[in-house]
DNA sequence: ATGTTC
């Protein structure tokens, strides 16, 4: 994808399908470490006249009721049978639990969860890491924005994903926080032991890997379902908490979810190879499923548009919302994001945090952060044009863009 | 991305 930058074994950015029928392998670092981290885009009944006069309490809010950072709790205390429940019904768990209703997960990809039985796949450690972490953001890249449709480029498709020009959406980008990096720490090392007995010679050992119909394949394969689901659970509380932000600060307004979708995850998919129908375990790290019009797994409200597709851009630009096309041959996928042109230390470089919020804030857009110092790390300076990378990837043919969001707002780890 | 090196 155009948006691709190194990583951990494979790119970000990167689209890898295997053959599971021929011994196609799963390999944890063409995941990623943040397995199913991903974007939920909210759509509101409010506009930027509503929330303009009270952006500053929206923010302070957010910050003071979003755990944000490193080990700094979650917003569901749950105990051991919540979070088994998380790692087997995903946001359907939270929804049960009483975190949002039944309707949003009619909007997430896969309907929110994938079936995973949770055995010792799933370490204690992980789930020691996990269960203090439900409803949490994160650090890195990770953020709560608050945005106003800009510009409309799709006004059918558009009016079908719920939004409208001057319209305020949230976004949330987190991901399975610890859980999910012990899930694939976990994993790489039962591979790497393993490798010798499915005769599997590698260059280098972040590449990892198993066949898919192997011991450690399926292992994998379900606990990465089990980090997936806690991935889409923590969105969901995070939804959660943007609504009672919202209430409060501006009283009854409706939010919906548009969508939520990962965008590090390996899924067993059926593709057209060649003339005939194939399955392959798709592996996007950095990258989007975009759906065309039509295909069976769209839920019933998008079936005749497509698929929406959640791109954040770097802190203080846009954002967009694209939709699949069905002239994608990189197995229904697209870019991610703006995608990185410096390593986090070089943007640690770029300047001062307090100086890059301020330059942010004569913008209009304020930032809310617990590392100010951190800042620079996310700067947008050290991210590709975003504008391009979605040019690119409509040239390619891969999506196409819908909507244009600006930031007003901006919650980082 | 991450109890930023088990």
């Amino acid at each position: 994808m155009p948006d691709v930058h190194w990583g951990y074994g494979f790119p970000i950015g990167g689209v890898a399908a295997t053959n599971v029928e021929r011994g196609g392998v799963v390999s944890p670092g063409g995941v990623g470490f943040d397995i199913s981290c991903g974007i939920r885009l909210l759509s509101t009944t409010f506009d930027e006249g509503d929330i303009q006069p009270r952006l500053t309490r929206l923010m302070t809010t957010l910050k003071r009721d979003v755990p944000a950072g490193g080990g700094r709790g979650g917003i569901w205390r749950a105990n051991d049978r919540d979070l088994r429940r998380v790692l087997e019904h995903g946001a359907r768990a939270a929804v049960e639990a009483g975190y949002g209703f039944t309707e949003d997960l009619e909007r997430c990809e896969d309907g929110g969860w994938l079936p995973a039985g949770v055995g010792d796949a799933v370490s204690e450690r992980a789930k020691a890491r996990g269960i203090g972490e439900l409803g949490s953001l994160g650090s890195g890249n990770h953020f709560i924005e608050l945005q106003i449709v800009d510009r409309i480029l799709d006004p059918q498709v558009a009016q079908r994903f719920g939004l409208r020009e001057g319209q305020v959406t949230a976004m949330i980008h987190t991901g399975s926080r610890g859980l999910g990096h012990q899930i694939c720490s976990d994993h790489v090392r039962e591979m790497l032991k393993a490798l010798e007995s499915y005769h599997i010679e590698l260059p280098d050992p972040q590449l990892a890997a198993a066949p898919v119909r192997s011991t450690h394949g399926e292992r994998y394969l379900s606990a990465m379902a089990a980090a997936a689901n806690f991935g889409r659970a923590n969105r969901q509380l995070l939804t959660w908490a943007v609504r009672r932000v919202f209430e409060a600060a501006l009283g009854r307004g409706q939010i919906s979810v548009v969508y939520d979708v990962s965008h590090n995850l390996a899924k067993l998919e059926s593709h057209q190879v060649g003339g005939s129908r194939v399955e392959l375990c798709v592996h996007r790290k950095g990258a989007t499923r975009a759906l065309p019009a039509g295909h069976p797994d769209l839920p019933g409200v998008y079936s005749e548009v497509g698929q929406p597709v959640l791109v954040p851009g770097s802190m203080g630009t846009a954002s967009y919302v694209l939709v699949g096309e069905s002239s994608n041959d990189a197995f229904f996928s697209t870019c991610h994001g703006a995608g990185r042109a410096m390593s986090r230390h070089a943007a640690m470089r770029t300047g001062d945090g307090v100086e890059l919020r301020r330059s942010l804030q004569r913008q209009g857009i304020l930032v809310e952060t617990r590392s100010v110092a951190s800042l620079p790390e996310e700067s947008p300076e050290a991210y590709k044009d975003v504008d391009e990378v979605v040019r690119a990837c409509e040239g390619a043919g891969l999506s196409r863009p819908v909507a244009r969001l600006r930031p007003v707002g901006v919650l980082k780890g």
